[in-house]
DNA sequence: AGCACGCCGACT
DNA sequence: GTCGGCGTGCTC
């Protein structure tokens, strides 16, 4: 007898382990690993993956036998079930969030209760439930005690049915196509009896007969004015036979021209040359390449992924949430055309599903996505790149935490191929491992035809603003006037949305906040509306200070819409786009502004970090960072790097082409290094300092790291339990492991829950992976106290 | 998750 | 005496 292995859609630990279930006759043969299954669970149904199918079960109890398959082929491979075990115990999550995290959203399943009244008479005896139909939808938290337990009597007494539904929203599209059916012959006796003046039907008879055997797809016979209710006439009197036929969405909106390699420089050569061999050789190596800003990664990456193309074998390139634009897209695919699959977050459910299927089918062999693009189904990789390796998009933000990098690393390990870790400004735990051999580190030190650098300058805030309260110093808006003039290009980034602006009272300094979570609202004046940026709350503008019913109320701070109204008013010429959340909230408005600046459609972008990532503009000539110290201000230890990662990746986008481009960096602390060191973009002098401060305060990557956050609605329980656990790992870690907390954390409230966090810091805790099972275990039987508690492996921060 | 079983307070 | 509160454990 043949048993499945199932991994039941239940996240608790005890379901960590497979759950064994009978394959039916009707079923045997037709069930793989890899697939989704319904099983009865209890009382209920749920899905399921199988994971393995043996022949006998270490359950001792009688099995059930398997409902229904869910999937008519596995969804998930080999590899990836084994890479979800992994990534199960790696991110302390349940093995069933890693399976699902693996497919593409919109292919997750979901359940749909149903109550089904047995008689009519049983329908209208409850008309509360039922509502005079015959079915409902069973929503749990519309019915009052007295009704469910009333629902629940019903069902004892098998007076009423329930039903689960199962619902999968990516479908793939399929669309009417037509054959003919008739011989040639008699469609042209069809055509003596068709009226003359019915124009379509005499074409479509025409077409017929002019391409006897070719399969006509109803959207190309719309063009043609041959509409639906003409085919419906057509399939009734017998000409053609109507079939449905897959359609393939296609998220690609531009056609792109073929492009031929590149002439590579002598650097570029040595970084490809090594990675082709390590491809060749299938040598599980990492590569670090670093490389200033334009000095031709992409086209390493291409020729690299090219090789591997070349014996056959498949590549993965994953870049940056918000780097994911056209310009790089259109790059890949004019080198590689069709063979390209595109994933990523703009993509509707029904595109990213298809994107998935070309890669699952093999028809795909080059993969660009972001982070949750590390799960493309590929089989055969020869080659994982991630761009901008440094970027804190890599890291999943929530359950289950897991590191791009890594789970890079074990697929390529598991398909003895390389990875390249590519960026500018690497991150300091990915170049110490260069510095110790653990990866192999590349270099491109050279700009791609010698162009300068930027010239950049450091302004002094606090001597500006003792002259005047403008958010543009003088020397800057002296460039942005001389800009302007030469009609050049100009990008103003505003650091963070964080720092946008909130509402003060100048009598009282009453600031508003938010009722769930501490901390202050944040103003949007084009909805009117103040918004909590942690919970979503919302609440209109007051007049008057609620507090002393004072009118002169107003905004303090600075966010890109004042930065905007600022600008405008200062350069009435001057054409402003803004880009932030707020104006590319809706899909392919992001690629609009882009498409509008690249064309010269407008003198000044300003925005967030988003445009600082990626974007190439050859005829921005000035760039002003406003404020540079707002991510220093920030209380952790990563705020150094982020500084200057973000200041060398801005300065890189001024003067591209061949026009030497000039940065301003506006800052309150014009002395600190990061900012210093981004000024003459020395990554050698900024990666010696930073390590130098990592070690002192033993932090990554001198130190490993984990960080507990729990949360409940009662900040006294949650700080009890807190010490709970600390006490806890004091007593089962060894004394060498740095255990810091419970502290509150930075925004101690969200959403009316409290918020506390332990760090541990650790260099070698043999035990420290089952010490922490054992906490996660324990805190599992709390939650039903509101208690929930987060593991994050290697966290981004310790806030 | 959700449902059943089990042990203590206010009701016909 | 019982109905029902929700605290605990199990689901192949």
């Amino acid at each position: 007898m043949q048993i499945a292995q199932v991994i039941v859609d239940i996240p608790t630990s005890q379901t960590n382990n497979p759950f064994s279930y009978l394959i039916p006759d009707n079923l045997s043969g037709q069930v793989s690993p890899g697939m989704r299954v319904q099983v009865p669970f209890g009382p209920r149904k749920i899905t399921g993956f199988i994971v393995a199918i043996t022949d006998r079960s270490e359950f001792q109890g009688k099995l059930k036998p398997i409902s229904s398959l869910v999937d008519l082929y596995p969804v998930i491979n080999q590899e990836l079930l084994e890479l979800a075990t992994w990534m199960a115990g790696q991110t302390y999550s349940f093995k069933i969030n890693c399976l699902q995290t693996m497919l593409p959203g919109g292919m997750r399943t979901k359940f749909k209760k149903k109550l089904i009244a047995k008689s009519d008479q049983i329908r209208d005896d409850n008309p509360q439930i039922f509502a005079g139909q015959n079915e409902v939808d069973y929503d749990r938290a519309h019915y009052s005690s007295n009704l469910l337990s009333q629902i629940l009597n019903l069902q004892k007494t098998d007076q009423i049915k329930v039903e689960y539904e199962l619902t999968i929203h990516a479908k793939p599209v399929m669309m009417a196509a037509f054959k003919r059916q008739m011989t040639p012959e008699a469609l042209k006796a069809e055509s003596q009896h068709v009226r003359s003046n019915a124009i379509a039907q005499q074409h479509l008879l025409k077409l017929l007969l002019d391409h006897p055997d070719e399969q006509f797809l109803q959207s190309k016979l719309n063009q043609k004015g041959i509409s639906s209710s003409t085919t419906r006439v057509a399939e009734q009197r017998g000409w053609i036979k109507k079939t449905q036929v897959r359609q393939i969405r296609n998220p690609f909106l531009r056609s792109v021209k073929k492009s031929q390699p590149l002439k590579l420089n002598a650097d570029q050569q040595a970084a490809v040359s090594q990675i082709n061999s390590a491809t060749s050789t299938k040598q599980n190596q990492i590569f670090l390449l670093e490389g200033v800003t334009g000095s031709g990664k992409t086209e390493v990456y291409l020729q690299s992924i090219a090789h591997a193309l070349s014996l056959g074998r498949t590549a993965l390139m994953l870049v940056p949430e918000i780097t994911l634009t056209p310009q790089i897209v259109g790059r890949i695919r004019s080198r590689f055309g069709d063979q390209v699959a595109m994933l990523h977050s703009a993509l509707s459910n029904g595109e990213r599903f298809d994107e998935w299927q070309r890669i699952n089918s093999g028809q795909a062999k080059v993969v660009v996505g972001v982070r949750s693009a590390v799960f493309a189904p590929l089989t055969n990789l020869g080659l994982i790149i991630i761009d901008e390796e440094h970027d804190s998009s890599y890291k999943q933000a929530d359950n289950p935490r897991y590191q791009t990098r890594d789970v890079a690393k074990w697929r390529a390990a598991y398909h003895h191929c390389p990875v390249v870790l590519g960026s500018a400004t690497p991150s300091l735990e990915s170049r110490a491992r260069a510095m110790k051999g653990v990866y192999r580190l590349l270099r491109l030190p050279h700009r791609i035809n010698r162009h300068a650098l930027p010239h950049v300058s450091i302004i002094d805030m606090k001597i500006e603003m003792a002259k005047h309260h403008s958010a543009l110093s003088t020397a800057l808006s002296t460039a942005i006037s001389d800009r302007l003039a030469k009609h050049e290009q100009i990008i103003l980034l505003l650091n963070r949305r964080g720092y946008s602006s909130f509402l003060m009272c100048r009598d009282c300094g009453y600031v508003p906040r938010c009722p769930n979570c501490d901390i202050s609202l944040t103003m949007h004046k084009d909805t009117g509306t103040l918004d909590c940026h942690y919970c979503g709350h919302k609440e209109p503008i007051p007049r008057v200070c609620p507090q002393c019913h004072s009118k002169r109320i107003g905004h303090y701070g600075m966010g890109s819409q004042q930065l905007e109204e600022q600008v405008k008013e200062m350069f009435p010429t001057a054409r402003v786009l803004r880009m932030d959340v707020d104006t590319t909230r809706r899909k392919g408005s992001h690629e609009a502004i882009i498409d509008k600046f690249g064309a010269h459609k407008a003198d000044i972008l300003l925005g967030t970090q988003m445009i600082a990532k990626g974007l190439d503009f050859p005829e921005v000539t000035l760039v002003g960072v406003l404020n540079a110290d707002s991510a220093l201000a920030f209380p952790d230890f990563r705020s150094s790097e982020r500084t200057f990662e973000l200041l060398t990746q801005v300065s890189g986008r001024a003067g591209r082409a061949d026009k030497t481009g000039e940065v301003f960096i506006q800052t309150f602390n014009p002395d600190h290094y990061a900012i210093q060191l981004a000024q003459t973009q020395d990554y050698e002098r900024f990666y010696a300092t930073e390590m130098r401060v990592r070690h002192d305060g033993k932090y990554p990557p001198y130190y490993f790291t984990v960080k507990l956050t729990g949360s409940s609605p009662n900040e006294n329980q949650t700080a009890a339990e807190m010490y709970a656990i600390l006490n806890f790992l004091k007593a089962n870690l060894s004394k060498m492991a740095i255990i810091l907390g419970p502290t509150p954390k930075t925004i101690t409230r969200i959403n009316n829950r409290y918020y506390y966090q332990i760090i541990i810091k650790y260099q070698n805790e043999p035990h420290l992976k089952a010490v922490l099972d054992q906490v996660l275990l324990k805190s599992q039987k709390k939650q039903r106290h509101g208690l929930q508690i987060a593991i994050d492996n290697e966290p981004l921060d310790f806030m």
